[in-house]
DNA sequence: ATCAATGCAAAGTATTTGCAGCCCC
DNA sequence: GGGGCTGCAAATACTTTGCATTGAT
């Protein structure tokens, strides 16, 4: 929970060399931007990160490097909030509140949570591997400010760039 | 949970109405179709079981009443699943059964996860509203199959219409 | 040296918007 | 009868793909 940052970059960077992908300049740094970030960037924010270090880096790149991150299982899509998917670096078991208003999404923790009993309503419909607990509300920010803190998710249509 | 329909369809009805909403048409047809669907639609596919009704309705005469109706409340609007947005129609508190194969979500009822208790964490982060746990894993369908049921959830890339 | 990975540009998919005419209240 | 609503078509936003070149092993 804390600054796991060279844990979760480690876990990333053995992930692609154990599947025996070619570690390179842009991949490495995608991994850094992602194990960095508590965010859950999407695949702009990464790129604009990444860029600072590689600037020629290109968008594609970093959306391949993300979708190739996934398919190993080594981080999470997630299709929160908008058009827009999203990243999740954080590979412990965790569940998410997120801000109806400015769109954010932020990680906690509760073991409790993490092993909720299975219905059988649900058991008749297939396996269960993960269990997330999603949490919509108001972060403060919104709540204080009347305007969201940062555009995007209450309303998805006129998903304008400022 | 057994056929309201009836019910579904006057809850979306009497809100537009309530709402000082012009009553069309179309408007009328996307509620039922929505009241009547249990399989969290996206937009195509109400467009698609609307037309069936109302030869000559829009897309985005779709789009602007499904919008609408969110905006006000009446249905929520999910984000699980790829880059098309799908709708929910049932307004009683409900959890979901997602595939991870076939993208397919299933509403399922559990009083106990309406009212999870929200941990410290959260509230030091904003209020929260709406409670909704999240079962992904593999439904029968796609377990047995070694095909998804229905392409499209898993990869998000190369998602083509079959 | 080899073949996968990259960057570019162009294509594709999902959704939104401007506008002229239509129709509900 | 007037102003909101619709359908059309064009625009936008996000993501993916083809291809020639580069670079990791």
């Amino acid at each position: 929970m804390a600054q796991d940052l060279p844990r979760r970059m480690a876990h990333l960077v053995d992930g692609l060399r154990r599947a025996g992908i070619r570690m390179t300049h842009q991949r490495l740094e995608v991994c850094r931007q992602l194990a960095g970030a508590t965010d859950h960037p999407d695949a702009e924010a990464v790129y604009l990160g990444v860029r600072e270090r590689v600037s020629t880096i290109s968008l594609d790149t970093v959306y391949r490097t993300l979708w190739l991150l996934r398919d190993l299982g080594l981080i999470d899509a997630l299709t929160i909030s908008g058009p827009r998917m999203r990243f999740d670096g954080n590979p412990a078991p965790h569940h998410h509140f997120l801000c109806s208003a400015c769109g954010e999404a932020y990680d906690f923790y509760r073991e409790e949570f993490d092993q909720l009993p299975v219905p059988r309503e649900v058991r008749a419909r297939g396996t269960v591997q993960k269990i997330q607990v999603e949490m919509r509300g108001t972060c403060l920010r919104c709540a204080r400010a009347k305007h969201p803190a940062r555009g995007g998710a209450a309303r998805r249509r006129s998903a304008r760039r400022d």
